[in-house]
DNA sequence: ACGCTCTCCTGGCCGC
DNA sequence: TGCGGCCAGGAGAGCG
């Protein structure tokens, strides 16, 4: 599923064939993404020339003259360039057609994208507004997130995917950190000393900068010829439950916690 | 302010 | 082979 690097790999793909180019036409196949794709946007974004591609968190900003689209990915959502329109599949939602023909097409099999107009200050947009640094800048460091975890009841699993905490940290990059950095996923976020938030800080910028450079190499957005599986990072305990642990061997745990699965070493994490 | 639960969706997988 | 049922999972909405 699209996590932080895979949005972050898209991002640099699309920008490259849409940054500079203008919208002839949008497009909206099917019925709902989660929400309905913003009405409005047939209307606004014919001739609208995009400026550049935004990231924050998991969403991605079109800046247009007018103001800007937020997209995000869901769970299944990918982002398509093809160099002229084809019949749109089964999954296909939404089509931007450029005045050179190309086209931007999301397809997303379990809708749980969306495609929201913005406006001219996007960062203001209830979606947003909220929301907490980016992991990857030097905002976010340990001093910042043993700040926000005084007082935290739920488990730093849980606590890690609060994006008003820290923008875009999903269920595989929360468990993966949360093992390079030997935390077990269960603990209360506000028991955890401030050496151990570094660690984790360090954890979790270490693991999204590596899969970012593991997706770059291995997608390609012409015309649908990008690898299946284009994620493809190690993962050391992530849907690994029952194998060996990569450090010591012990069998990987799984468990719930809130609606989520959590995978962890029960040896390497205290 | 915080924490918990519910909800949206569908392909894949399991058991019978 | 078909069918029912369950699961994964981002993250906002709504409630206590």
């Amino acid at each position: 599923m699209p996590e932080l690097p895979e949005v972050e790999v898209t991002r640099i793909g699309i920008a490259g064939h849409i940054g500079g180019n203008t919208i002839a036409k949008m497009v909206a196949h099917s019925g709902n993404l989660r929400w309905p794709i913003s009405p409005e946007l047939a209307d606004i974004l014919p001739g609208q020339t995009i400026r550049s591609v935004e990231r924050r968190g998991k969403y991605l900003l079109l800046h247009c003259q007018a103001g800007v689209v937020l997209i995000h990915l869901g769970m299944t959502g990918l982002l398509r360039i093809l160099s002229t329109a084809t019949a749109p599949g089964k999954h296909d939602h939404f089509d931007l057609i450029f005045h050179d023909g190309m086209v931007l097409r999301l397809n997303d099999v379990r809708r749980f994208g969306s495609v929201v107009w913005a406006g001219s200050d996007p960062h203001a947009h209830k979606l947003l507004a909220d929301m907490g640094p980016e992991p990857l800048t030097d905002d976010f460091d340990g001093a910042y997130l043993y700040q926000k975890s005084r007082g935290r009841k739920i488990t730093v699993k849980q606590f890690l995917m609060d994006h008003k905490v820290v923008a875009g940290i999903g269920n595989i990059y929360a468990n993966e950190a949360l093992f390079h950095s030997g935390i077990r996923p269960t603990t209360p976020a506000g028991k955890l000393s401030k050496v151990r938030h570094l660690g984790l800080v360090t954890a979790i910028k270490s693991v999204l900068t590596t899969s970012i450079k593991v997706g770059g190499t291995m997608l390609d957005f012409r015309d649908g010829t990008e690898k299946t599986g284009y994620f493809h990072q190690e993962l050391a305990v992530y849907r690994r439950c029952g194998l060996p642990c990569v450090v010591c061997a012990t069998p990987i745990q799984q468990n719930r916690v809130g609606q989520k699965s959590i995978y962890y070493c029960k040896t390497c994490q205290r």
